[in-house]
RNA sequence: GCCGGAGUGGUGAAACUGGCAGACGCGCUGGACUCAAAAUCCAGUGGGGCUUAAACCCCGUGCGGGUUCGAAUCCCGCCUCCGGCACCA
């Protein structure tokens, strides 16, 4: 055995698993049965070490499962439609699909030389016919079962992509991709009504007791429920205005109604004489940007309608206005305005003039009028409102609620945030929408024997604010399958999230030209074990997946409504990066530290260092192949794993890596002096007879394996794990040098321990190691090391002695000594004797094995009076 | 504004259920090996005080209070940072 040459171990295992078979799983065994999946990768260009936290993770935990003899299916595959491998292909004038199947192909090399294992039978592509076949399938489920729908919407539209976009894709009214102002558009769209859901996808999260808290709580944002009440105003003209307001019992107080400016009422209601005024009002928010306009801060806007409403409760007469502070979007786009207890109404009303009537009186108010609107729903009764005086605020919406049901005046009602999931894009690489439209017939839906419909390969996709597949003839005129005659295709294609939202089921019978999935496989399989992702996929991924798998349910299709038992979100691993104020971020190549400070060479100007996410446009990237090269991969999986806690955010740090290595190097040596001994069966050493340092390595042994087998099992915290194995590590080797020549078999039974634990980590080197150790079989057959409450067990236990809760001194007694004994153990401490001088033990208080605290006051002696 | 999460050495971070703060790394300092360097190995490394040295002592987990024999951990009030939602009626 030579020195450490990770490319030829890394080499010769990685294609020993492929050839074994490892990862290799047979369905029809489900008893111990662990679905381990990772989040399916959009295939980019090439990985960074970024990514590679998600792999390593997740090929850790699979590996751990194996070891513990359970039936693992680890499957992966690609997320293959989608923008970015459009406008790559755009900017490179090649084919996506070439594009991608490249990058799959770099992707797949890349993971293999990560040493991560995958069941690659089971290799899925969304891209791919065989598989957007299904995907198609699946919308013609929800279709038939009324979930998908066609409606002409205001849809978010990004000018610079050229496409719409889903309300998850934009941030701060920013295209989530290229930054640009996201525009309204109205089109003719594909929506599936995952609003029918709302409250089940609310509800079911209280099931999913194994869901990071964080993303549960992102999901109940983002579903936004709120309570309240729906009450019918009518205009003079007898139009009826339904608005939704959570404080109905603040009715009295609506001294105006708002409608959002696009609201299709104003135009009916609109008083001839200011129907100019509204006109250009509109216009000018035509200008305002999204960004702006949401912005709460903002000066408040609005015109007089001219129109008049009836207050139902007290059949008072309220102005009507148009005001952009009133979203069509939730509820019914109108609003009661209460400006006493709703400061945007309160803004609004103090800038027209409008009257500001307390309707809910603050604790000792006197009748003086309000600085701001009285918001608070703790405090505060009923006043100016009727019958309902003095009934306390906390009653009062339930009462008023109660008192509107009665005289059919308006009824309790729920609205969500959740707006309905809006699918078609106007873009080339994507999954068709199998619908067809007929002069006669319609809308049809095409016929699932007729699936798939094919995206055809040449077609002209540059964006020009049409779909491409509209421009190919080819594609667009077809027959009608209702009735025979000339009919065009739906030309949009499917968000990608539709893809992703049921590949989970694929990966049971990726192969079947039969039907999407095995529906008896995938309730015996599912819901998934563990699901190991990134956090950004909190909202929509994650909704997504689980409104289809609801919906598939609803139609009788699978057994089970959630897909994911438990999820794992890990956190980005960033770098510095370098940011040149005005010019953009430049390369570490081009950065000297001088004095502390990160300078320009070329330009000699200070550069700003921001701690910022991996990210080719950050120019911060570390390239795997490198260190892959330089290191090997076992090295970047320790590291990975070690860098921190796998749920935070990470600062990758190029030296810390060199310390990894370190570690191997040693484990290695270690390995290579110790080897010879080994005598191929293990027997485990027996403590009877041992020495103290024999005892201690042999407890330190199995202390470790408890330690990294709960970490394991919990919450994933590779680092303290690994930690823990660094200490034996450490104890094995001051061991051999202490204790000389004599028997082998205790640190080699710590080594080997050793070596299984770390199995997972770095399976490259464990393996060798294992073979190295008199292993005969895979060190993944080899099973998992147990501990034993037993070995655990010192005689002695060194317990800390405090007085007054400060630490005074230590002693070292028999396990499980009794309070007395411990006490006078403390007393007779030397340095516990001195600090007591003077002091009269009052109290004495004991946690067994650990510490005992003495609770003292002077003595009334006074001091050094007693001896 | 609302809802989460976090704040610990030079640095990444540990610390179970309230019980020895800083495990394990990185970096740094000193030493060994070497003509020298790298690599490797050994020792040290929160701040301060005292001492020839050791022993020893004080302070210390964002800030201010509190509960407790005992608080990084629990409670109250702040500050800062990160994330989500947001004129959502």
């Amino acid at each position: 055995m030579k020195d450490y040459d990770h490319k030829k171990i890394e080499e010769r295992w990685q294609n020993y698993w492929e050839e074994s078979g490892l990862f290799k799983v047979d369905l029809s065994r489900d008893e111990n049965k662990y679905y381990c999946l990772m989040m399916f990768p959009y295939p980019s260009a090439a990985l960074h070490v970024g990514h590679g936290r998600n792999y390593i993770i997740g090929d850790a935990v699979a590996r751990y499962k194996i070891m513990r003899g359970l039936n693992v299916l680890a499957p992966m595959g690609w997320d293959s439609f989608g923008l970015p491998a459009e406008n790559a292909a755009i900017r490179k004038n090649i084919h996506p699909e070439e594009y991608t199947r490249a990058n799959i192909a770099t992707m797949k090399r890349q993971l293999r030389q990560w040493g991560v294992g995958y069941d690659w039978d089971r290799e899925i592509s969304s891209c791919s016919p065989e598989y957007y076949r299904w995907t198609q399938w699946i919308f013609l489920v929800l279709y038939r079962a009324g979930l998908a729908y066609r409606k002409r919407a205001d849809a978010n539209w990004c000018p610079q992509c050229a496409t719409t976009l889903a309300n998850e894709q934009v941030l701060d009214s920013d295209c989530e991709r290229c930054r640009s102002t996201v525009e309204k558009k109205s089109l003719e769209q594909w929506f599936f009504r995952i609003t029918d859901y709302a409250q089940r996808l609310l509800d079911d999260l209280d099931t999913l007791d194994r869901w990071p808290e964080r993303v549960k709580t992102m999901q109940r944002n983002w579903i936004g429920r709120s309570e309240g009440a729906e009450v019918v105003f009518r205009t003079e003209g007898g139009d009826e205005i339904p608005i939704f307001t959570t404080r109905p019992d603040t009715l009295w107080g609506a001294t105006f109604m708002v409608l959002a400016p696009e609201h299709p009422l104003l135009d009916r209601i609109i008083a001839a004489d200011r129907r100019a005024e509204l006109a250009e009002y509109r216009s000018s928010l035509a200008s305002v940007s999204e960004v702006d306009r949401a912005a709460a801060d903002r000066e408040k806007t609005g015109i007089f309608t001219g129109a008049r409403a009836v207050n139902p409760v007290n059949g008072e007469k309220i102005p009507i206005y148009a005001a952009d502070y009133v979203m069509m979007s939730y509820g019914s786009g109108a609003i009661m305005a209460v400006p006493a207890h709703d400061q945007r109404d309160f803004d609004f009303a103090r800038k027209f003039g409008i009257p500001i009537r307390v309707v809910i009186a603050p604790p000792g108010w006197k009748g003086k009028e309000l600085e701001e609107a009285w918001e608070d729903i703790e405090e505060g009764t009923m006043t100016a409102s009727g019958d309902f005086d003095g009934t306390p605020v906390r009653e009062a919406k339930k009462v008023v609620t109660d008192w509107l049901e009665a005289g059919g005046l308006g009824r309790f009602a729920v609205n969500y945030r959740l707006r309905d999931w809006l699918i078609s894009r106007q873009r080339y690489w994507g999954a068709p929408i199998p619908i067809v439209y007929c002069s006669r017939c319609g809308t049809v839906p095409v016929p699932e024997e007729d699936l798939p419909v094919l995206l055809p390969r040449e077609v002209d996709f540059r964006p020009t604010g049409q779909s491409p597949l509209a421009l190919s003839e080819e594609f667009k005129h077809t027959a009608c399958p209702g009735c025979g005659g000339p009919a065009v295709r739906e030309t949009d294609t499917m968000d990608t999230f539709v893809d992703s939202s049921w590949y989970f089921l694929r990966y049971l019978t990726p192969d079947d030209s039969g039907k999407a999935f095995d529906r008896e496989l995938c309730d015996r399989w599912l819901p998934v074990d563990q699901y190991i992702g990134g956090i950004e996929h909190a909202t929509m991924h994650l909704i997504y997946a689980r409104f289809v798998v609801k919906a598939l349910r609803d139609q009788g299709l699978l057994g089970f409504d959630e897909p994911f038992r438990n999820l794992f979100t890990q956190g980005m691993i960033c770098r510095e990066a370098y940011y040149l104020p005005g010019k953009g971020y430049c390369p570490p190549e081009e950065v000297e530290i001088r004095d502390g400070k990160a300078v320009h060479l070329s330009t000699g100007r200070e550069v700003e260092t921001r701690m910022e996410k991996m990210s080719k446009s950050k120019l911060n990237v570390v390239s795997p192949d490198r260190l892959l090269e330089w290191l090997g991969a076992d090295t970047v999986r320790l590291y990975t794993l070690f860098i921190g806690p796998p749920e935070k955010d990470a600062e990758w740090n190029d030296q810390a890596v060199e310390g990894a290595s370190r570690f191997l190097k040693r484990l290695w040596k270690k390995t290579r002096e110790l080897a010879p001994a080994a005598e191929g069966e293990e027997v485990e050493p027996d403590p009877a007879g041992m020495n103290e340092a024999e005892k201690r390595l042999f407890r330190k042994t199995h202390q470790t394996i408890k330690k990294v087998t709960a970490d394991l099992e919990g919450d994933f915290h590779f680092n303290t794990a690994i930690a823990a194995a660094m200490e034996l590590m450490n104890e094995i080797h001051s061991f051999a040098g202490s204790a000389g020549e004599g028997k082998a078999s205790l640190p080699l039974f710590a080594l080997k321990s050793l070596v299984r634990l770390l199995a997972p980590f770095v399976p490259h080197i464990c393996e060798e190691l294992w073979r190295e150790l008199g292993g005969k079989e895979s060190v993944f057959q080899g099973g998992w090391p147990r501990f034993s409450a037993e070995a655990l067990r010192s005689e002695t236990v060194t317990m800390v002695v405090q007085i007054n809760g400060r630490l005074r001194g230590k002693v070292t007694v028999e396990r499980d000594s009794g309070e007395e004994e411990v006490r006078s153990a403390a007393l007779g401490d030397s340095s516990v004797q001195r600090w007591l001088d003077g002091l009269e033990v009052v109290k004495a208080v004991i946690v067994p094995n650990r510490l005992i605290n003495l609770v003292a006051r002077p003595d009334r002696k006074g001091p050094g009076t007693e001896s």
